[in-house]
DNA sequence: CGCAACATTGACAACTCTCAACCAATGTGG
DNA sequence: CCACATTGGTTGAGAGTTGTCAATGTTGCG
C-alpha cells in the first residue's frame, strides 16, 4: 500500500508519508503537480491579512512562521513552520486570510495553483483526506499551543516549544542528532512564546544552566531530550504521526 | 443560490449557512443526513482523549467544552462550543482523539455517523468544503486564542472572551440582546483563560466596576459591547462569517 | 574601525498566584 | 421548617513570576 519515503524525498511528499499512508499511484499525483519554486529571502511577507491568495505555498527549506499584528503594531507569533510543510493550505477553502505568513530564514518555497490541488482532491480522495488531516494537525497544535501559553511558566512553555520544534524537525528528517537548527532571535522567541524578551533571555539563561540545553550561534543542542521534555510536559501525540513513519522517540 | 436561515432553522444548517452559501439540494441533503438525538447530562465526557469515535456529534442545544488533562489531573479548557458546532467534526480525519470533549450544561446532541459524513462528502463536494471551512475557522479560533492567552492581560484577555462567545452566539441567533447566557463558573472561566479562578474573580469586578458588563446570575449584559470591543481588541473577521448572514455588528 | 543586531544585566514595578478564610445561595434530610 | 452540606463567589495578605526601562556587552560584518 504505501512505500517509506527516502532520505532526498521531495519534502512534502516525505511530509505527507508522515500523515497518510499513499499508494503509489497517490504518490506520482503529488509528485506531477504543477508547483512553481522560488527563492525568499529572509523575513519576507508572503501573505498579508486580508489577502485572497490563488495558490498555496509549500515550505521546502528552511522557516517560516505566521503571525498576527496587534493594533499598536505589535507582531504575534502564532504558529512556526519546517520544510514540508503547508502554511497557508486553509486558504484553499478560506478566502480571506487572517492573518501573515513570511519567511523567517532564507527559505525556497514550492508554490501550487488552488486550482491544481481542487483537482488533485478531486481526482484521488484519499489525498483530499490527508490534506484535510494535514490542517486538523495544524489546529492539533494550536491547540498545544493554547495549553502551553494559558497554563505553562516560561521555563516549561520554552521546555515544550523547543521539544516540539525538535519533534517536527526530527519527522521530516531535519534534526542533526541532538541539534536543532533554532532560527529565531530570542525577541522572537518571546514573541512567539508570549513573553518579554528579557525574561526570555533569563530563561534561557536557566535551561543552560540546568544543563538541560547548550547553544552555540544558531544551533541548540540537548543531551536529554528526556528531561526536557519531562519539564515541558511535551508528548507528541497531539502531533498526529501515523505509526508506519514515527521517528525515533528518543 | 441560497436562502436565509428561518429563524427555527435546525442549528447545523444555519450554522452552515453562516460558512457558506448552499443550494436547495444541498440544504436538503443535509437535511436528511441521519442523526440520533441525544439528551446529554450536564457536565458529562462524550469523548475521551484516545477515543476513536465513529461518528461526530453537532451541539443541538445548550453548551459544550473541550478540554486537555494535565499530567497532576488538572483540566484545561481549550474550546467552547455553542448550537450548531460540530466540535468533533477532525474525527472524520484524524482517528485519535487528542483532547477531550464534554457538556458544560445540559445539552442536546445530534450524532451523525462518520459513514453519512463521507457519504454526504463525496456526493456533495461543496458540503465537504464547508465542513472542512468549518474546521478551519475552530483554527482560526484557536489562532486567535493564542493571540488572547499569549498578549492580552487578564482584563482584555476577559473582554475578548466575552465578545467572541456574544458573536458567536448572535450568529445562531443565540443573543438576547445585550445579553447572553454564561454557563461558565468563575473557576471554569479562569481555566479557559489561563488564569486562577482567585484572580478570575477580581477581572469580572473590576469589569463590573468600571460599568462594562452586569451579570445576573446565569446571564452577562453589556450596554456597550463596543467598549468590550476596544478593551479586548476584539474584531470579529477571524470568525470568517460569509457576509450575507453577518450579524448585526452592534 | 565602527555600526547594527542581538544578548545580557540590574533595579524596580506590575501583575498574577497561592493560601486560607468567609459569605451567599441552594438543596437535602430530619 | 430548620440544620447542615455543598457549591460558587468574595476577600485579604503575602509571595512569586514576569514586565519595563535603561544601560552595557558581544558578535558579525561592511
Amino acid at each position: 500500500m504505501s512505500q517509506i519515503a527516502s532520505i532526498d524525498e521531495p519534502p512534502l511528499l516525505r511530509r505527507l508519508d508522515t500523515i497518510a499512508a499513499l499508494t503509489a499511484a497517490e504518490r506520482e499525483a503529488i509528485r506531477q503537480v504543477p508547483m512553481v519554486v522560488r527563492e525568499v529571502p529572509p523575513r519576507t511577507d508572503l501573505i498579508r491579512e486580508g489577502d485572497r491568495p490563488d495558490e498555496c505555498c509549500v515550505v521546502l527549506e528552511g522557516f517560516a512562521i505566521r503571525y498576527k499584528l496587534a493594533l499598536g503594531g505589535d507582531r504575534r507569533i502564532i504558529a512556526f513552520h519546517v520544510p514540508g510543510d503547508i502554511p497557508d493550505l486553509q486558504s484553499l477553502h478560506l478566502a480571506r486570510m487572517d492573518h501573515n505568513f513570511a519567511s523567517l530564514t532564507a527559505m525556497r518555497a514550492g508554490l501550487i495553483p488552488h486550482r491544481a490541488l481542487h483537482e488533485l482532491n478531486v481526482r484521488h480522495p484519499r489525498i483530499a483526506g490527508a490534506l484535510w488531516r494535514a490542517t486538523l494537525i495544524d489546529a492539533s497544535i494550536f491547540r498545544e499551543w493554547i495549553v502551553n501559553l494559558g497554563h505553562r511558566d516560561a521555563l516549561s512553555r520554552t521546555a515544550h516549544f523547543l521539544c516540539e520544534l525538535h519533534f517536527r524537525l526530527a519527522v521530516v528528517g531535519r534534526a542533526n542528532g541532538n541539534g536543532i537548527e533554532l532560527p529565531l532571535t530570542q525577541a522572537d522567541l518571546a514573541d512567539a512564546l508570549g513573553m518579554s524578551a528579557v525574561h526570555m533571555n533569563r530563561t534561557m539563561q536557566e535551561l543552560r544552566a540546568r544543563g538541560l540545553i547548550e547553544d552555540k550561534g544558531r544551533t541548540i543542542s540537548c543531551r536529554d531530550w528526556r528531561a526536557l521534555r519531562t519539564l515541558g510536559e511535551f508528548d507528541p501525540d497531539y502531533i498526529h504521526i501515523t505509526p508506519h513513519e514515527k521517528p525515533d522517540p528518543a
